[in-house]
DNA sequence: ACTCTTACGATTGCATGCAATGTAAGAGAT
DNA sequence: ATCTCTTACATTGCATGCAATCGTAAGAGT
């Protein structure tokens, strides 16, 4: 075996992509906290490389908004506060309808397929009561759905924008604080969604993406009842 | 005075930001074209600091969509093809009728007042026919407007990601194609969003700023007349 | 007791040398 | 002539040492 495994698992890239891994899944973790400094030494020391490609990893989880830099004193976790929740739900209530109606025009059968199977094993695992691992299970296929059905938009940047805005939102948020009836629901959503666009229908899918979301909501933050809602394109 | 003046100019940060912004101006003056490889050792030795400053602000731009990186072959910049085009101005229809709808809510006089003056300059210039200067002038004054008015959203990620999505396409894009009539037009669309956002109608400001948008893609790319609208919230 | 100054320690910022890797050119065989 | 293997070179990837800078706490002065 190799005597230093530590960074090994993740396959033979180069150091500095390992150690964006590694502390990034540390942030989701709750290793790091916010507003935790995360320092070069001694994050090198523990996952045994030089500091050189610990500070290419900082820089690049500044640039991707995991950290922010402070000049001459470091990276520390960002803060999420009830702005930074409110802001990110505008932006999926906007985006995620976006990409479902691009998906409309531009989804392969394959992709449908796959997207018919996700849903099926997320309804199978909501038919028996949910343990620590199932939530976890669920969450996991959950996002693997909405992360499927945003690259068949075929908007490289729209993905890409989302994945982003979207996981650094996430930190571990599952499915425990939903009901019976709010799962059942949201299983739902995912069926209908898929049929209309099978139905080729954006319109119908647009709309339903937003609801999903909206229900969410609810279970999620304190909704304040800005219910203002956009015009119509 | 210094002499070593060639980074000096931009204040008196750190050379890492400094090489940023120089590579990043030299991508949008066109000294390094598409797909050209940036080199490391050629920067360094250019601007006269060493390897290590470059190698970070390389990886900036690589996160900021600049620069594509190749493992163990380098950087270089991204090609801009027709979808890349496609995809900008999709998500542009999307995100900046969403950005002054919620600037409806969140201006302030003081804005207000700043975005009027803008459009006031930018009726000057177009009263008399432009030259070279002048068009850069223009596209200078109009810029700030899209920024400050996408400011006012109070929507900071909805912010950036603009910033990031029409900076790297512009690439000193100017007003040379528009013919009298459209500046005419475009300035008018300008005036018109500043009434509806003074009026605080969210839905008139942003069927404005769709028809702006709209009007302009005309001039700029070959238009697929994919006018399928997206549905209504 | 409070404030301003100053020196120290900790940390990042930058430079440089060496190792690892990928590319391309050239020799040899078919 | 074409294909393959080898080898040398160019370039990035990583480690390490030193310099610059910031925060802090101790100490002098009011």
């Amino acid at each position: 075996m190799n005597p230093t495994p530590l960074l090994e698992a993740s396959g033979a890239r180069t150091a500095t992509a390992q150690v964006h891994e590694a502390i990034k899944q540390r942030i989701l973790d709750g290793v790091y906290r916010p507003l935790e400094f995360v320092r070069e030494a001694a994050v090198a020391k523990e996952l045994e490389v030089s500091r050189t490609p610990v500070r290419e990893a900082l820089r690049e989880l500044v640039s991707e908004g995991w950290l922010e830099a402070i000049p001459h004193q470091g990276a520390r976790v960002t803060e999420w506060t009830e702005k930074d929740a409110r802001e990110v739900f505008e932006l999926r209530l906007v985006l995620e309808p976006m990409a479902v109606g691009l998906a409309c025009r531009h989804i392969d059968a394959a992709t449908l397929a796959h997207l018919d199977d996700l849903a099926s094993r997320m309804e199978t695992l909501t038919e028996t009561p949910l343990d620590g691992a199932g939530h976890s299970e669920l969450a996991s296929l959950n996002h693997e759905f909405h992360r499927l059905l945003i690259q068949a938009s075929d908007n490289q940047r729209l993905a890409q924008i989302l994945e982003s805005v979207v996981r650094t939102s996430i930190i571990r948020r599952n499915f425990a604080s939903y009901d019976r009836s709010a799962l059942k629901r949201s299983m739902q959503h995912h069926r209908e969604m898929l049929i209309a666009i099978g139905a080729g229908n954006a319109a119908w899918a647009e709309n339903v993406m937003r609801a999903h979301l909206l229900a969410a909501r609810v279970l999620h933050v304190s909704v304040d009842s800005t219910a203002a809602s956009a015009s119509p394109p």
